[in-house]
RNA sequence: GGGCGCGUAGCUCAGUGGGAGAGCGCUUGCUUCACACGCAAGAGGUCGCAGGUUCAAAACCUGCCGCGCCCA
């Protein structure tokens, strides 16, 4: 066996075996419990990011511990077509060799789509794979499969046919650089520095003027009124005269309406219906003209003042500003002036609000009731439970859901119109209109929003509409693992969906995930050159390391600041774990069999201990795993293992491998093979490769992967033994420290003389070759009898006097500092304690045991204060 | 404006009522027969500030300050 562990080598070896073997895929099993995680569908065009990798050590780590504990464990991957991120790619491809996909037409682009997605497509999936990922590869999916798309279809018409999905016109956030609707949820609202204009409108008949603000002054093309607030004394008498338009001329009536906020600006409000949600509903209450002067690249239509017409819309803002500045039309001028302003989450270009035909919407009113209530309930709980109020919230707030994409990319929505005005949505493409047979029927041309297909996930992906037996076992899934930044978009989505048209909910828990930040916590940016790429982690320190290293800082759904340090820990750990096994099994002449643990009547008090804290590791993991507290599973394992197993276990373990008896051997190898074996299981969730790898060497089974999870054993729990071998350890961290503090040289031997507590006679006595070697003392003498400690050293450890003679050699002035030192310590914390003593109500009020314990810490402290000041005495000051 | 999260060692963070912790970094010593991807020891903290509750507060309550995010 090599004394470094090679993380490539075991990936290399295992990923594919397991594969071959079969071990990740599931089916419905009546003999057993189901267990079923869906994978955030990754975009098919992108690349593994530090937050696929985090997910999917989560999602490995969940599924795999299921799998070991006995479940029909299904983690079902694929990927999603990703509407506008896709298009937008293909066509800057396209770009390159000079082709517009609107001189190649719809259908050929498609085409050129799907070849993309032939050829890249698969990257992702790939990527997974080298974290380690446990998916049943034999079901990937593609949103766009087959049998999704019938899923999406037949989910439109259901809704269609229901009323839950009708056709309206009215202001929509449009992005004109994707040149498509987004829903509400796609638009990111951040402050930008802008300005705030307040200008002149005068009225038409000449009797005096009304001066209203806005950031956006080039919408006053667009204005075709202007609205006051019904109560407000100070245009109360100019509703229902009109201003004058100073381009066009036209004249714009004076509206009242309670939707205005006197306060704000002048209290007068400029309407321009085209270009705002607020003012098309006043437009509509109204019955005010609509006019939209923006075209889909926002720029001033040929419906505004020709003078204008053609200026993008920052080129139009400065112009109109200019002109009616020269007009005499501006008020006040405030700059900079910061407001919100709504941006594209997918390329970042500002939002217009603006008035684009006719589009299709989700009526979310009868959905949301049924989605808020299962999260209420308890049904499906979220992990931490902090998100379930943000989630209830924003389904409260929902309004309509724009589903219309004015794309190519996706899933075309199935809607057929006939000449005669009929329209009806169908499963099945049509040869005629429904209603009157017509045959010249035309498409509607816009796709469905991609998260309309990614809500069906949880259950298209498992054969629905059709009743499979696959979604019968596995739906509803179990666990959901997701960053919350797609709370609103996707996993509400999913719960309201799931609940109308799979009829239960689609998972229990939702797991929010943090986001994977730079070391200092600032959101990775190309820009900012901070991101950090997991395949290099992958590449550098190996899958294990990786997973460990994203596990260990995955707290409570606290974003996670991602460093190379983390991961390069989790490297160090492998090797650790590596190396124990090494040791482990090299000390058995035969290694192989199942591992058995040895009879408990050959147990050592180290034996004990090690059992004891291995079940107290065994609990927390558990525990943890079930609370979704990753970090914590992760850590506690590193504890164990490295500080608790390694440091301690092997240590005081080598004088019986090496020195002891053949039983003696036999007996302490036994015990350290079954803690590491049941310890690499109970890791293996998380560092899957190298638990693996050392596992094989156990000849336990035929592999970790379908091993069971470790059972329980409270009764291994085992107090009194930690606290005797509790005393073993101070002892040996005494001498270890009164070495290093005089700084005699860690080859140099001791002799010491201990005389121990009654209740810890034995264990120093039955442990002495253990102490002598973990402390590097030469021989230590067990007394009977207090003796002399002239020409002695004194330690005082847990009750026990030790006495190291030396007192010749050592500089007596570092002896007395470090008495003095420790003195002042006892002080202080005596005098902390007899304070609390001395307060009545605290020894009244505070329970038994806690004022119990704080006598015997004082007494304790005042027994060794009497040592160290007789010491101090014998040193001569 | 409303909500959520955070403020603890140089850095990044655990720690939900009774003696301030981890990892990394730093200092010192050690190639000791699993591991130098290691071992041992050490330094380093008015637990953001101010009140309050309590016998007892880093933790619970109130207010304030600072940082971040979400919503309007």
């Amino acid at each position: 066996m090599p004394t470094a562990y090679d993380g490539h080598a075991a990936e290399a070896r295992w990923y594919p075996e397991w594969v071959r073997r079969g071990y990740f895929h599931a089916e419905p099993n009546p003999e057993k419990e189901p267990f079923c995680i869906v994978i955030p569908p990754p975009n098919v065009t992108g690349a593994l990011h530090a937050g696929h990798a985090l997910n999917g050590t989560i999602q490995d780590a969940v599924v795999r511990r299921k799998r070991m504990q006995g479940y029909e464990a299904l983690w079902l991957p694929g990927t999603d077509h990703a509407g506008i991120a896709t298009q937008v790619v293909v066509e800057r491809e396209l770009a390159k060799e000079g082709i517009d996909r609107k001189q190649i037409g719809r259908e050929a682009f498609v085409g050129k789509v799907w070849e993309w997605k032939e050829r890249y497509g698969n990257r992702i999936v790939e990527q997974f794979k080298a974290l380690g990922s446990s998916c049943d590869w034999d079901r990937l999916r593609f949103t766009m499969d087959e049998g999704l798309a019938k899923a999406v279809r037949v989910a439109f018409v259901r809704m269609y046919e229901d009323g839950l999905i009708y056709r309206g016109e009215r202001i929509i956030n449009w992005c004109p650089r994707d040149g498509t609707a987004l829903s509400d949820s796609e638009v990111e609202h951040e402050d930008v520095e802008g300005e705030l204009i307040t200008f002149r409108y005068e009225l038409v008949d000449g009797s005096g003027h009304i001066d209203v603000a806005t950031t956006r002054i080039e919408t006053m093309l667009g204005d075709t009124g202007v609205a006051v607030h019904p109560d407000d004394e100070r245009y109360r008498a100019l509703v229902g005269k009109s201003v004058r338009h100073p381009f066009t001329g036209a004249a714009l009536p004076i509206v009242a309406d309670g939707a205005i906020d006197p306060a704000f600006g002048t209290g007068a409000l400029k309407v321009t219906p085209g270009h705002d949600p607020v003012d098309f509903e006043i437009a509509q209450r109204a019955g005010m003209a609509m006019v939209n002067i923006l075209t889909a690249d926002a720029c001033i239509a040929d419906t505004a003042p020709k003078e204008f017409r053609g200026l993008d819309r920052y080129g139009a803002r400065a112009k109109v500003a200019e002109r009616l500045r020269e007009m005499g039309l501006i008020v006040k001028e405030e700059r900079p002036y910061i407001h919100a302003v709504g941006h594209c989450y997918r390329c970042h270009s500002e939002i217009e609000p603006w008035l684009s035909g006719k589009q299709w919407f989700v009526a979310v009113e009868r959905l949301k009731g049924p989605a808020t209530q299962a999260a209420l309930d308890g049904r499906i709980r979220f992990w931490p439970e902090r998100w379930r109020g943000p989630y209830t919230q924003w389904l409260d707030n929902l309004r309509d859901w724009n589903i219309s994409r004015q794309l190519w990319w996706g899933h075309q929505i199935p809607v057929w119109y006939c000449p005669d005005g009929h329209q009806f949505a169908s499963v099945e493409d049509p040869a005629e209109c429904k209603e009157c047979g017509s045959k010249e029927i035309t498409r509607d041309p816009d796709v469905l929003d991609t998260w309309f297909s990614s809500q069906l996930w949880p259950f298209s992906t498992l054969g629905w509409p059709e009743k499979t037996e696959d979604l019968a076992f596995f739906y509803p899934t179990s666990v959901l693992v997701t960053g919350y930044e797609i709370l609103y978009l996707w996993v509400a989505r999913m719960i309201m969906s799931g609940l109308y048209l799979a009829g239960d909910i689609p998972f229990r828990h939702v797991v929010i995930t943090g986001l994977v930040r730079d070391r200092h916590g600032k959101p990775m940016h190309k820009s900012s050159r901070n991101v950090i790429d997991p395949l290099d982690l992958i590449r550098d320190y190996g899958a294990d390391a990786t997973r460990f290293g994203l596990a260990r800082l995955a707290t409570g759904g606290q974003d996670l600041p991602l460093s190379e340090e983390a991961i390069e820990s989790g490297r160090r750990f492998a090797n650790k774990i590596w190396n124990a096994t090494r040791l482990v099994l090299g000390a058995e002449e035969a290694p192989g069999g199942p591992s058995e643990l040895p009879a408990e009547h050959g147990w050592t008090l180290p034996d004990r201990w090690l059992l004891s804290r291995h079940q107290a590791c065994l609990d927390e993991v558990d525990r943890a795993f079930e609370e979704f507290r990753f970090a914590d599973a992760t850590q506690t394992l590193h504890r164990f293992i490295w500080s608790e197993l390694c440091d301690w276990g092997l240590e005081v373990a080598k004088p019986r491998l090496y020195e002891g008896s053949e039983d003696e051997r036999r007996a302490a190898a036994g015990v350290l093979r079954w803690v590491l074996e049941r310890s690499l299981r109970l890791l293996h969730p998380v560092m899957p490769f190298v638990t693996e790898e050392a596992w094989q060497l156990f000849d336990a089974g035929e592999s970790i992967v379908v091993a069971p999870w470790p059972e329980s054993h409270p009764e291994h729990r085992d107090e009194q033994a930690e606290r005797r071998f509790g005393f073993a350890m101070d002892l040996v961290s005494e001498v270890r420290r009164f070495r290093k503090t005089h700084g005699l040289r860690d080859s140099m031997s001791l002799a010491v003389r201990i005389r121990p507590p009654e209740d810890q006679d034995d264990v120093a006595r039955s442990l002495r070759p253990e102490i002598e070697r973990l402390a590097a003392i030469s021989t230590l003498e067990i007394l009977d009898e207090p003796t002399d400690p002239s020409g002695c050293a004194r330690l005082h450890v847990g009750g026990a006097e030790v006495l190291i003679p030396l007192a010749g050699v050592l500089d007596p002035e570092v002896e007395r500092r470090r008495l003095w030192r420790r003195l002042a310590e006892i002080e202080a914390d005596t005098a902390r304690i007899e304070g609390k003593l001395a307060n009545e109500e605290f020894v009244s009020k505070a329970p038994a045991a806690v004022v119990e314990k704080e006598q015997g810490r004082l007494g304790a402290l005042k027994e060794e204060a009497a040592v160290l000041g007789s010491q101090l005495e014998d040193l001569g000051s």
